[in-house]
DNA sequence: ACAAGTCGGACCATTATGGTCCTATTTAGG
DNA sequence: CCTAAATAGGACCATAATGGTCCGACTTGT
């Protein structure tokens, strides 16, 4: 349901390998080819489309290549799957598809419209960092709670919390 | 990126339709479908699906028909989409799939597994709810928010304290 | 007995996806 | 100035996933 194409897992890897490189470095699509190994033409294009997106800059020619153009702290999440993504939206009819062939027999879809931005909310807090560096916060996180407990429930954020 | 696949979303057109109704009625497939036009051999197969679930209960034979087995508060949305989305994960590699083409070279895996516990726990508090009963909640989630803000950012999830 | 239902397998058409191939364009270095 | 190294990007294809249809079996109330 929520899982990401194979080019945003592709871009997902780049950024993180180029994150682990000093800031300066230029990085091939060659190297990273290998590194992740990744195949190198559809790595390139990924790599195009994190360019458009600003998420890296290019230098053409000998000796070219790519490097961040911000920290992995600056990059979010999004930034980087959003290219490759052709919509980040739970369900087909939003209320922002008019185009949607069953516009308005849909019942789902201002429901769905809020879910879509209640999760969304979510991601935009998340940062590549934790892509970087090393998880402690693997922990936490994994604690169940059952649904419809009356103890208020905050500690759902304390993973964004730590990374925002 | 989230989209959830058709039958999921013809659960929850169904199980919303259900929702409105008296919690008695036993609704046939043919009436489902004609009121919320939806193919009807796919959505038999949907509500065998749910059925499968424990979402509702089917009775066989002429005058047969589905109801809830309970009250939408008590219908989680994972409840209705999980039996049709293969698998409820961000990102192929994880963990828990052993099975993964590249499992010891992805260095996306821990990561990621951490994020899709982290919004599985947000979806885990949400109920059918949200799709009966008309919504005063739609104002108040849309509000943005920066990345990196100092403040610390609670009022996520008051969406979900709503219908937890 | 019959008709109204659910149950569920087999199958097909279309689309989306992941990937390859090929060609241009830019640039550093001899 | 020529060549090799690199990005830029269009065209194309094979496979898988998806949405949908068709059909038969089984169950049950009238």
């Amino acid at each position: 349901m929520f899982k990401v194409s194979r080019k945003s897992e592709y871009a997902l890897m780049a950024v993180q390998y180029l994150g682990r490189q000093p800031r300066d470095a230029i990085i091939s699509v060659a190297e990273l080819s290998v590194a992740e190994s990744i195949p190198q033409d559809i790595l390139a294009k990924v790599l195009q489309g994190l360019k458009r997106a600003g998420v890296l800059t290019a230098t053409k020619g000998a000796g070219g290549g790519s490097r961040l153009s911000r920290s992995v702290a600056e990059i979010r999440f999004l930034d980087v799957v959003r290219p490759f993504e052709e919509q980040l939206a739970v369900v087909n009819c939003q209320s922002s598809a008019p185009d949607c062939d069953r516009h308005d027999c849909c019942s789902l879809r201002d429901p769905m419209t809020t879910l879509n931005a209640f999760v969304l909310r979510q991601f935009e807090t998340l940062t590549m960092e934790m892509f970087v560096t090393p998880p402690p916060w693997l922990q936490q996180t994994v604690r169940t709670q059952p649904m419809g407990g009356s103890q208020p429930h905050v500690s759902g954020l304390s993973l964004s919390r730590r990374l925002g």
